[in-house]
RNA sequence: CGGGGCGUGGCGUAACGGCUAACGCACUUGGUUUGGGACCAAGGGACUCCGAGUUCGAAUCUCGGCGCCCCGACCA
């Protein structure tokens, strides 16, 4: 991509009224725009993001067999009554001009479990699990820190399906490890602690995954030892230990819910009268598990992480592009070379942002620094004078030299 | 939803109740620049959030509404 043609702009000021990192950030560097509270496009930049996150949730729920499908967001009052959920106040409610009242999605056993009902009737069919990534609605009191806590939102969802309680725990358990294989994959896994909530009315335990950082919500309470943090709200039930260990030294840490999965059992199916016949030929209910994630709220994380007064510093495997190409300078035979530069990393399917435009070396430097790209290559006169270009990569403050014959394969090895 | 703060070109700010609402960034045109947010010159862009009121006169004071941010409550 080109970035004289590239739609967003850089700033150096920022809204005043944005004071968390990850929108200061984000903004400034033209990867969202705010809309209103709690809602934002996805510029150019910001969406490539966006995608990378959200195929790499999907690379993992598929590896566990998960299948995608695609809900609707709007979605039927009378399912929402079935399950007693439609007077939640989350739960955002649009009206049509002759007062017919539909629900926007904000989660969607509603849907899918009648969904499943309707397919699924034998024990031949189980298990299996459907996931979808969506934009949910919720009608947040207050909307708050950015991307991170918005009313409409970018989210996955798997729905589980079991015909018993250790298929349901078989299921569980992996997922947990697709979710940390995500974490790792986006370059969060380190800060990101299991965390032991309440399981609601089925059982013990429910999980989350509780990323550390100071523009978290929560609070939860870290065992050093077994690397898995416990919830507040149960902390007290579980008299300040950890679960595992019994270990009583928990540290207290503020950090921000990236995930959280949950055993549902039968509540929603047996709501929606879901049974199969099982080997007997006997009626049973399955059950259920349910496993969320926002890959909006995990950019917003990322950037609250991975950054420093320059900018933001994306992880190599979501960043917007691989490899921003800065050319400095008018001279056209720099300019001419760059452009060949940009044209040969293409067809190695390499992506790039190009900086073609006419700034300062300053500018294209802070903006590069801002933008986050992990390995930055700058041609100039002066690269050119010994036939090579300069490669610095974004978390580094050195620089190296290659000659331009090399270059694609030297950053082949890079990216 | 309770408490606090703030609404002025796209963004950041300024302006005593009183001249044509000022400045920086960004933008347009021309020129000089090009290794860490360059410079010169000439431009364009505002019903000062909305609505009432007070006043000879309101960006400025009063009331109401709306919006945005922060703290709290809430967050399957």
């Amino acid at each position: 991509m080109k970035q004289s043609k590239l739609f967003g702009k850089t700033t150096k000021e920022i809204p005043k009224d944005e004071t968390s990192k990850n929108a200061q950030y984000l903004i400034r560097g033209g990867f969202v725009d705010k809309s209103m509270a709690g809602v934002y496009t996805y510029l150019p930049l910001g969406k490539r993001v966006l995608t990378k996150i959200e195929n790499i949730i999907r690379e993992e729920m598929d590896a566990i067999g998960g299948q995608e499908i695609l809900m609707p967001a709007l979605m039927k009052k009378e399912d929402w009554q079935t399950t007693g959920r439609w007077d939640i106040d989350v739960m955002m409610k649009v009206k049509t001009f002759f007062d017919k009242e539909y629900g926007l999605g904000w989660t969607h056993e509603e849907v899918v479990t009648p969904l499943a009902k309707k397919y699924a009737r034998s024990y031949k069919d189980f298990p299996f699990s459907l996931y979808q990534i969506q934009t949910k609605f919720r009608s947040e009191k207050r909307a708050k820190s950015g991307i991170l806590r918005g009313r409409e939102f970018s989210m996955k969802d798997l729905y589980s399906f079991h015909t018993n309680e250790e298929d349901l725990d078989k299921f569980y358990d992996q997922s947990k490890n697709a979710y940390f294989k995500i974490f790792d994959r986006v370059g969060i896994k380190e800060k990101t602690y299991l965390t032991f909530a309440s399981g609601g009315d089925f059982s013990k335990y429910s999980h989350e995954f509780q990323t550390l950082t100071s523009a978290g919500e929560d609070l939860i309470y870290i065992c050093d030892k077994c690397h898995i943090a416990v919830n507040q709200e149960i902390i007290e039930d579980l008299e300040n230990s950890c679960p595992e260990c019994g270990n009583k030294k928990l540290k207290e840490e503020k950090a921000i819910e990236t995930g959280n999965i949950f055993k549902l059992k039968t509540r929603f199916t047996e709501a929606f009268g879901f049974k199969f016949l099982d080997k007997n030929g006997k009626e049973n209910i399955p059950l259920m598990g349910c496993y969320g994630m926002g890959p909006s709220r995990l950019m917003g994380t990322v950037v609250e992480l991975s950054n420093d007064e320059g900018g933001i510093i994306w992880p190599k495997e979501i960043a917007p592009y691989q490899v921003h190409l800065i050319c400095l300078g008018d001279d056209e035979v720099v300019i001419k070379e760059a452009e060949k530069i940009y044209e040969s990393l293409q067809k190695e399917k390499i992506e790039v942002l190009y900086d073609d435009r006419n700034e300062s070396a300053g500018v294209k430097f802070k903006d590069s620094d801002l933008i986050g790209i992990p390995l930055r290559i700058v041609i100039s006169k002066r690269t050119m004078e010994n036939n090579s270009v300069e490669i610095k990569e974004r978390l580094s403050s050195d620089t190296e030299f290659t000659s331009l014959d090399g270059l694609v394969g030297f950053v082949k090895d890079r990216i």
